[in-house]
DNA sequence: AAACTGGATTACAATATTGTAACTTCGGAG
DNA sequence: CTCCGAAGTTACAATATTGTAATCCAGTTT
């Protein structure tokens, strides 16, 4: 699924490569001057690229330059130029791999994978709070309490936060409201009752609940896992 | 400001520690009897208790086990016992320290810091993405693009969150669907086309911006860094 | 030049969110 | 027993959110 531009001025390698590769499975879209591989990054930023030094209108090396202002997708130099000062020169200039000509297919797309694999971002795992029976997700707005999910509004949910992230402990009102708002007013604490109340009745918590938000005599909260 | 629970048979001793805990500024709630000291847990949860071992009606360390199912907070154990084997029972019942009369109220005082410092919970940092100019937090629901914080409704969020979190990569509607709503339907596109073009008014994401999402030819987007 | 294509934006209506205020409960004090 | 007060809940109205659909707009194609 990957996307690869291969600039390359020789039609007939352009050509075995481009087809290879798309053998393979990738979508390939191919330049064969620097102009046009400019031009097509504007429309399609790749996951990798391909890169001749020597073009008609230019130096690979200068390209990966502009390249760099997109993205951080690796380049692998493709040359015929085997001297060491070229190589270095080519990683020296931003590439993550330098290819001689000739060179095996095989090779290529073992050196192509190697550069995605490596490339690959993590998937950002989402921020969430997961405890037995309670999990909290940030990113989905969610909540699942002893295994029913349900989604909550933001404010319900930060208040649900704040509580789990301090499980057993107190909360005083003044500080949910001030971790919520920025700024603790003077009527904070009906606010945060009224939220308070939306958010056990959308949890469903009750008696039969694992968790339960109590309340102290000083205007304080604490959830609390609750054991038969 | 920390609750402390404090239960002791002996009102000479339950005296003198209690005015000395207060003036040091904790807030000291007292009971003298096992019963009295469960009733006073339903209506404020202690950061820490000190507890007596020898009480009219049970045994403090069978109250621990009480104790335990409401918080976490930590035991301290007050007793003139010092057998090795009353020590070893009351750390094995759940206690934290263990303090044998008579015992100097400084030495107390230091304990109970001790056990309150081991015990503070980190503050659960918030999740967010941080870039250079581009902060987005899950938690308050904001994103900072060049110094400006601004509050974004859920679904906003959730796309700028994806794409952040892959600076530089494409992501299809499809997989930004996918993530957002679970499940992909027949004119996603539209959905996140709208909400992309909502969030940029937010952000006031322009030409001098330091970010740009960008759409490629096959209906992906990108979240570029861009450099003048 | 007219028509067309597909992305971007705007309009709109249904729904959801949320602070405030009113109301209900319930335990303790008088 | 009644009254009080505080916590919990419900009601309500002003906003905000959001999917859908209509509109706009810049390149192409005919």
């Amino acid at each position: 699924m990957a996307h690869i531009l291969l600039v390359e001025d020789d039609s007939d390698i352009m050509r075995i490569n481009q087809s290879f590769l798309e053998k393979e499975g990738y979508d390939v879209h191919c330049a064969d001057s620097v102009q046009q591989a400019a031009f097509l990054l504007e429309e399609c930023v790749p996951d990798l690229v391909l890169l001749d030094v020597m073009l008609p209108d230019g130096d690979g090396m200068d390209f990966c330059a502009i390249l760099r202002q997109k993205t951080q997708a690796p380049v692998i130099f493709l040359t015929a130029r085997d001297e060491n000062d070229d190589v270095i020169k080519g990683f020296r200039s931003g590439g993550d791999d330098y290819i001689t000509k000739p060179y095996d297919l095989n090779v290529l797309k073992a050196r192509i994978e190697a550069q995605l694999r490596r490339n690959a971002k993590p998937e950002a795992q989402h921020p969430r709070i997961e405890l037995p029976d309670l999990i909290i997700d940030l990113f989905s707005g969610t909540a699942e309490l002893d295994g029913n999910t349900c989604s909550l509004p933001q404010r319900e949910l930060q208040i649900l936060y704040l509580l789990a992230s301090r499980l057993g402990s107190r909360i005083s009102y003044h500080e949910i409201y001030e971790k919520i708002y920025g700024c603790d007013v003077e009527d904070s604490k009906n606010t945060i009752r009224v939220n308070i109340s939306r958010l056990k009745k959308h949890l469903a918590m009750d008696d039969m609940s694992t968790y339960e938000i109590a309340s102290t005599a000083d205007g304080e909260y604490v959830l609390r896992r609750v054991i038969f």
